[in-house]
DNA sequence: CTAAAGGGTAGAGTATGCTCTAAGGTCAAC
DNA sequence: GTTGACCTTAGAGCATACTCTACCCTTTAG
């Protein structure tokens, strides 16, 4: 597919596609005669798992990285099993903290939702 | 505290101290007669939660705005719950999708160890 | 054949989040 | 009173990740 189509299918724009794989994120890209880019179908799932994994915080390094691995047809397997154990625990880790912040934030609004309750006739908040 | 100090506590470079203060993550310093900053010991802590949360993904304006809501002095009590609540449903959405990744990573590892396995008289990967 | 739509590259511009430099004020010790 | 270690501000510089502009080539429809 043409450029306009992965565009329109993943919602990125043509430039950061393009950016995308100078950043060598998209490595199954192929021109056709007339120099223009042909993409396959996997290429929209390989685009929405660069955009998944951004929005939880990776860099396009580290995504390269687990992709590279992914593809494992250059890497070793040892090797690619460990980055894949080093990246999973770096996730969980995340995962962990993750946690930790959300229970803090759910306390914080009981806080904020007991205050409120209590000052409902009262008027303002600040006990 | 003077601005060596805090910098030394958190790790934080000084400079990013300065700079997080024109952002409004840290508002309760004070000046000294001779201009000087003095930090109250109530600032490791908060340069601390905001370089996890910055760790965790979060961009320093969604930072600053919990931070506000925790302070909670000038916010209504029913907004501030409403902004606990609505970010604490962004972060357990991050966590979900954070476990489907740390999952597919598990899988790959395993995929790619047992490879691994089978070939380790063969040679390399590539099966 | 030509106009419009789509593609290509190179490179400039933008936002975020630092990180550092320059120029200068303050303070404690000698 | 001067040295050295601290502090101040303003603003430059840098990395990342886009986003857009300029300019030119290709394809398709009339």
């Amino acid at each position: 597919m043409q450029i306009a189509e992965l565009e329109h299918r993943t919602g990125v724009n043509r430039h950061t596609l393009r950016y995308y794989e100078k950043a060598g994120l998209l490595q199954e890209v192929v021109r056709r005669g007339n120099n223009y880019r042909d993409y396959p179908e996997k290429a929209v799932e390989r685009v929405a798992m660069v955009r998944q994994l951004k929005a939880l915080g990776f860099s396009l390094r580290e995504i390269r990285e687990v992709l590279d691995a992914l593809r494992s047809d250059s890497i070793d397997c040892e090797q690619g099993a460990a980055l894949m154990a080093e990246k999973k625990a770096a996730v969980d880790d995340k995962i962990r903290e993750l946690k930790q912040v959300s229970q803090m934030l759910g306390a914080e609004q009981q806080r904020l939702e007991a205050s409120a309750a209590a000052l409902r006739e009262a008027g303002r908040c600040k006990e």
